[in-house]
RNA sequence: GCGCCCAUAGCUCAGUUGGAUAGAGCAACGGCCUUCUAAGCCGUAGGUCGUACGUUCGAGUCGUACUGGGCGCGCCA
C-alpha cells in the first residue's frame, strides 16, 4: 500500500472516530485528499479535510482542524508533527524512521516494488498500433507504440491481467490500392504515367516491393508468385512482406503483442454479415437511397451513418463493431484502444454500433487514450511529411538514428493529449541536454559505486545497517522520493498517464545527482558508508523498475 | 458551420485530481573537478498561466463565452 493511502486510512479512521463520540456530524468523506505539499516547510504530507468539512460542521476549519488532530493521538509512532496551518490545512510531518523503514519495503520486493494489486488481476485489453500493413510505421506509430506498450506495462504493474491486441486492417479499400501500387511497379509504371493507379502509394518501399515480388522471394511461409498479372498473388504477397516489415520495427522498438488480429478474419468467420443482422433485429436501422443506415444519432453522433453502400459494400466502421463485439464477446469487460487522435471519429461510431447491437455493453464501452499528431524537427526545421508521396520519417529511421532508449522516452514524456514535438537532434545529442541520458546517468552512477564498494568487501544487504544515520536532508528527500514510486504508478495507471513516470524519473535523477555532488558515499565512518549504500541500492532499484514501466534500458556504465 | 484536443518563462513542456510564494529542461549569464563517472552540481535572470465573466474559503486546474492553433466532420479507411 502506498503512504498515501495510509495515510488516507489514517484520517479516515480518525474522521469516524470523531463522529462516534459525537464531535463530527459528517459521514467520513469517501475522498480524503492527501497532498505532498510544495513547500517543505508545510510538512511531507497535508489533508485539506478540516476546510471540506467546515461548512457541513458549521465550524471554522480550524476547529474542524483540532478536532481530527485530537484523534490521532495513538499515532504518535508514526508523526514527527502535526500542524495546523493557514486556513485550515492539516500539516503531517512523518517521522525520519518511518521514511528509513521504506526502504527495507524496496530491498524485499526488488523488481516488484511498485506494483499494486489495484487491478485485482481482472483482465484488460489494449489495442495499439493497429497500422494499416500498407506501408512503414511512421513516428505517429512510434508514439502510438511507445506509449501502449507502457500503458501496458503500467496497467501489469498495477496488477492487471493485460492482454495487448494488434488490429491489421488487411481487408479493404487501401490493400486494394496497395496491390495496384505494387502491380504498377511490376509493370514499370511510375507516378507520372497516366495509368498510375489513382490513390497509389508512392514510396519508395513499393518499388523494393514489387522487385522483391518479381524476384519470386519468400516472407515467412509466404513465395511470390512472381506473375506482375497476379493481382491476388501481389495482395497475398504486400500484405506479409509490409506485416514483417512491421513486425520487425516492432520488435527493434521492444514492443510485443499477445494477439494478432487480422480484419479479413472477420469476414471469413462471418462475424461482420452476423453483427449486421444483430444491428439490423435491434431495429436501428433503416434503409435509404439503396443503402442500410444506422440511426447513429439515437446513441450521440451528429448525423446517421451508412452501414452498406447502395453498391453492397460494407462502410469501414461496420467491420470495427464486429471487431468489438468480438472482444466483448472473449470477455474483456475492459478494453482500451490506444490511437491517434485523427480517428477520433471513430469513437462514436464504434460505441453507437455496439450500443445497438443491445447486447449489454456499457455506453463507455470501450475506452480510448488518443495521442496528439507529432511533427518533426531537425536542424531547427519541422521535416514535412507527405504520406501519399512517401516521404516521411519512419519509426525504423528514429531507432536507427537516435537508439531505442531515447525514442521511446521522448515519446512517452508529454502527456498524449499535447501534440509532440520530435528534436531529432536533441534526441540524439549525447548530452545533460539529453533528459534520458540524465536519468540513466544516474543509475550508472550508483552502479559504480555500489562495484567500488564490492570491491572494498563492503555490502549494505549483508547484517543490520544503520539506517538511522540517514538523516540529511538530500538523504531524506530521497527516501521520500523512493518511497512515493508505489503511488506514482498506481496513478499514472489509474489516469492512462505514461507522463508521470519520466517525470517521476527525472526528479529522482535530480535527487540522486545533488546528494552525489554534496556528500561522499564511500566514507571513513563505515557504518555510515553501508547505510549509504543500502539507500543507494533502494534508488538504483527504484530508477531500474520505472526505466522498465518505460521499455527503457537501465545501463550499468556509461 | 459542427465536434474533439491544445494554449503556462524566448523555446520544449510539467504542474500531485480545486490548495499555501506557479516549476523543470534547453537557450543566456556567473561559479565548482588531485577524492565514489563533470553525461554532474550550485547560483543569477526570465511570468498579466490566451482574453473575459462565473462557481467558492481558495482557480493554471472546474463552468460559460470569446480569441488563436491542430485534428476530424464521405455511400474513403
Amino acid at each position: 500500500m502506498s503512504v498515501r493511502s495510509k495515510l488516507r486510512n489514517i484520517i479516515q479512521i480518525s474522521l469516524e472516530g470523531a463522529r462516534q463520540s459525537g464531535l463530527l456530524v459528517s459521514e467520513a468523506f469517501q475522498s480524503v485528499v492527501i497532498e505532498i505539499p510544495a513547500d517543505p516547510l508545510h510538512g511531507d504530507f497535508a489533508t485539506n479535510i478540516a476546510m471540506q468539512l467546515a461548512k457541513v460542521e458549521r465550524k471554522a476549519p480550524r476547529a474542524v482542524a483540532e478536532i481530527i488532530i485530537g484523534q490521532l493521538a495513538d499515532q504518535s509512532d508514526i508523526f514527527e508533527k502535526i500542524d495546523i496551518a493557514g486556513p485550515g490545512f492539516i500539516n503531517l510531518t512523518l517521522k525520519p524512521a518511518f521514511w528509513q523503514g521504506r526502504l527495507s519495503d524496496v530491498i524485499s520486493e526488488g523488481a516488484n516494488y511498485g506494483n499494486s494489486k489495484t487491478g485485482a488481476n481482472h483482465k484488460v485489453q489494449v489495442e495499439f498500433v493497429s497500422a494499416n500493413p500498407t506501408g512503414p510505421l511512421h513516428i505517429g506509430h512510434g508514439r502510438g507504440a511507445a506509449i501502449g506498450d507502457t500503458l501496458c506495462r503500467l496497467l501489469d504493474a498495477a496488477g492487471w491481467d493485460v492482454t495487448r491486441e494488434f488490429y491489421y486492417n488487411d481487408a479493404g479499400q487501401q490493400i486494394a490500392n496497395l496491390a495496384l501500387s505494387v502491380q504498377a511497379r511490376c509493370l514499370g509504371l511510375d507516378p507520372t504515367d497516366t495509368s498510375w493507379p489513382q490513390d497509389g502509394y508512392q514510396g519508395g518501399y513499393i518499388i523494393e516491393l514489387a522487385n522483391s515480388y518479381l524476384a519470386a522471394e519468400s516472407v515467412g511461409e509466404i513465395t511470390a508468385a512472381a506473375e506482375p498479372q497476379n493481382l491476388e498473388e501481389i495482395r497475398k504477397y504486400a500484405v506479409a512482406y509490409l506485416r514483417q516489415e512491421q513486425d520487425s520495427d516492432l520488435k527493434a522498438f521492444d514492443v510485443g503483442f499477445d494477439n494478432y488480429f487480422l480484419e479479413s478474419s472477420l469476414y471469413s468467420d462471418g462475424l461482420v454479415d452476423s453483427t449486421v443482422q444483430r444491428i439490423i433485429a435491434s431495429g436501428h436501422t433503416y434503409e435509404e437511397g439503396g443503402a442500410l443506415w444506422l440511426k447513429t444519432t439515437d446513441f450521440g453522433d451528429d448525423k446517421d451513418r451508412v452501414m452498406r453502400k447502395s453498391e453492397g459494400g460494407y462502410t469501414y466502421f461496420v467491420p470495427d463493431v464486429a471487431y468489438h463485439l468480438n472482444k466483448w464477446e472473449r470477455g474483456f469487460v475492459r478494453v482500451i484502444n490506444e490511437q491517434g487522435a485523427d480517428h477520433h471519429s471513430t469513437i462514436t461510431r464504434v460505441r453507437a454500433g455496439l450500443q445497438a447491437l443491445d447486447a449489454g455493453i456499457p455506453k463507455g464501452w470501450p475506452e480510448y487514450l488518443l495521442h496528439q499528431m507529432v511533427t518533426v524537427m531537425r536542424g531547427g526545421e519541422e521535416v514535412k511529411i507527405s504520406k501519399r508521396a512517401g516521404s516521411y520519417v519512419t519509426l525504423r529511421d528514429l531507432i536507427d538514428e537516435v537508439g531505442r532508449d531515447a525514442t521511446r522516452y521522448f515519446f512517452l514524456m508529454r502527456k498524449p493529449d499535447s501534440q509532440l514535438v520530435f528534436d531529432i537532434d536533441l534526441a540524439k545529442d549525447q548530452s545533460s541536454d539529453n533528459p534520458v541520458y540524465y536519468v540513466q546517468y544516474a543509475h550508472a552512477r550508483i552502479s559504480r559505486i555500489l562495484e567500488s564498494a564490492t570491491e572494498n568487501g563492503l555490502d549494505p544487504l549483508l547484517g543490520a545497517v544503520h539506517i538511522a544515520l540517514l538523516a540529511e536532508t538530500e538523504e531524506l528527500d530521497l527516501l521520500k522520493k523512493v518511497a512515493a514510486f508505489p503511488e506514482t504508478v498506481e496513478s499514472a495507471a489509474a489516469n492512462l498517464e505514461p507522463h508521470r513516470i519520466p517525470s517521476y524519473l527525472h526528479d529522482m535523477a535530480t535527487l540522486l545527482h545533488s546528494f552525489y555532488a554534496k556528500h561522499r558515499v564511500l566514507g571513513e565512518d563505515k557504518n555510515l558508508t553501508l547505510a549509504r549504500l543500502y539507500l543507494l541500492v533502494a534508488v538504483k532499484q527504484t530508477l531500474k523498475n520505472a526505466l522498465s514501466i518505460l521499455g527503457v534500458s537501465a545501463p550499468e556504465k556509461m
